[in-house]
DNA sequence: TCTGGGGTCCTAGGACCC
DNA sequence: TCTGGGGTCCTAGGACCC
């Protein structure tokens, strides 16, 4: 037996309550109390306030049925500048009171406050209470706030209420809440997951909790034996403070309706995400070594295929040529597809790449040069002043069909 | 929730090596 | 030619998150 005894940790968990909607009440007083809806931009509901909610108005819905049916809900475009800037004041807020905070997503962060109460000389309670008080003075948004010994468990508390809530599960009491908790509604079991834990008896968070580790290794893959010890309060999930600066991926994807098999038009949709991702890695000076590109279907089937880059670059055109053949593996004769996608990865900081035997590196290195030209020029006068030929179907929403072959030159458009 | 877009991590199976 | 076992890399697909 160790010498020091294990002492619970606290962990934190702040969630902000339907944060755009909050964000711009908080720029616009005047809209607090209203229905609310942000994502007029895109065409379906992002975010919504409670009281939206209340009015039957949900996520993903589209805004000209919002508009029809729903004539007093206040329809905004997103202003994701403003949504960055108060979620950065938030995490500073937070920080405040802990050694470092993990920003989980825009809207939720995780720190380890444990020994805070000593410090501080507050209880946790009156801490949390702090935290909150500070971003409502100073923010005007409303957060609802978890603590519990593990990062499963301040989920679980920081969603028990909401919104404005504040809720503390400690080792002693776990058990009464994971008993009302569906065992869907823990944070990383999805409904796959979910089905097969109910089949096999494990109707909630605490039947969860209450099966053994055999029992987890034997049904489940390495991710669930984590959540089951979280659950059991012992912490293995640790708060993660270093600065996430990097994507190790770039994804870039848009459903059409509708669904199509022409292969031109795919193909185009392809060669589009593949410049735009590949511009998206040169903004963040990053480079991949791997490219995949995926169809999905009608049934939300998907086929995907990835290869290695020949070199490590961020010019489409290199991906292009690679992504050709990959598509050709997974398009299929005769088979609808709604949704095509590109992902870059492995990425890597950029870096002077050597000449390889081929020449690939060397020809990287000449749409290199002629990707910052065109960087240069579309900051100055906007996006896509050049584009790649297979990219031109895309943009002119031509949907009937043409010869793919014919459409793939890796022209240039001015 | 008949289901948007952008991410992360894990795993099984095959290829290839010793 | 057949045989065994282990390691590592690559690829396709799955599951989950916000």
């Amino acid at each position: 037996m160790s010498a020091v005894a294990t002492k619970n940790k606290v962990i934190l968990h702040i969630d902000g309550d339907a944060f755009f909607v909050g964000v711009e009440c908080a720029k616009n007083p005047k809209l607090k109390g209203l229905p609310v809806v942000t994502g007029e931009e895109r065409g379906i509901v992002s975010a919504l306030s409670y009281e939206a909610k209340a009015l039957g108005v949900v996520r993903g819905m589209p805004i000209f049925k919002i508009k029809k049916e729903f004539p007093n809900v206040v329809v905004l475009p997103g202003d994701y500048k403003s949504y960055v800037e108060y979620s950065s004041k938030m995490f500073e807020i937070v920080n405040r009171y802990a050694y470092g905070v993990e920003e989980y997503s825009i809207d939720e962060c995780f720190a380890d406050v444990t020994g805070l109460d000593r410090t501080l000389k507050k209880t946790y309670r009156e801490i949390a209470e702090k935290i909150k008080k500070e971003i409502a003075d100073e923010l005007g948004l409303s957060v609802s706030i978890g603590l519990a010994p593990t990062k499963v468990l301040a989920k679980v508390a920081s969603n028990w209420v909401k919104p404005n809530g504040l809720t503390i599960i400690d080792t002693s009491t776990a058990g009464d809440f994971l008993a009302k908790v569906p065992i869907g509604k823990v944070w990383g079991i999805g409904p796959r997951t979910a089905d097969v834990l109910i089949r096999r008896g494990a109707k909630t968070a605490l039947d969860f909790r209450e099966k053994d580790l055999l029992w987890v290794k034997k049904c489940l893959s390495k991710p669930y034996e984590a959540i089951w010890l979280e659950l059991n309060s012992v912490l293995v999930m640790g708060v993660n403070t270093e600065v996430k600066n990097a994507y190790s991926s770039i994804q870039k994807t848009r459903t059409f309706h509708p669904a199509t098999n022409d292969k031109a038009f795919l193909w185009s949709q392809i060669s589009k995400h593949i410049e735009d991702a590949c511009r998206k890695a040169r903004h963040y000076e990053l480079t991949p070594k791997k490219i995949s590109i995926f169809l999905k279907t009608n049934d939300f089937k998907i086929a995907s295929a990835s290869t290695t880059l020949p070199s490590p670059s961020n010019s489409p055109e290199i991906s292009l040529s690679v992504a050709r053949e990959l598509f050709k593996k997974i398009h299929t004769k005769g088979i609808l597809y709604r949704t095509a996608g590109v992902t870059l990865d492995a990425l890597t900081a950029d870096f002077a790449p050597q000449a390889d035997l081929f020449g690939d590196t060397a020809k990287g290195d000449k749409f290199d040069l002629i990707h910052k030209q065109i960087d240069f020029l579309e900051n100055k006068l906007g996006k896509r002043v050049v584009y790649l030929g297979s990219t031109k179907q895309a943009l002119d929403h031509k949907e009937l069909g043409t010869d793919a072959d014919e459409l793939d030159r890796d022209l240039l458009f001015l």
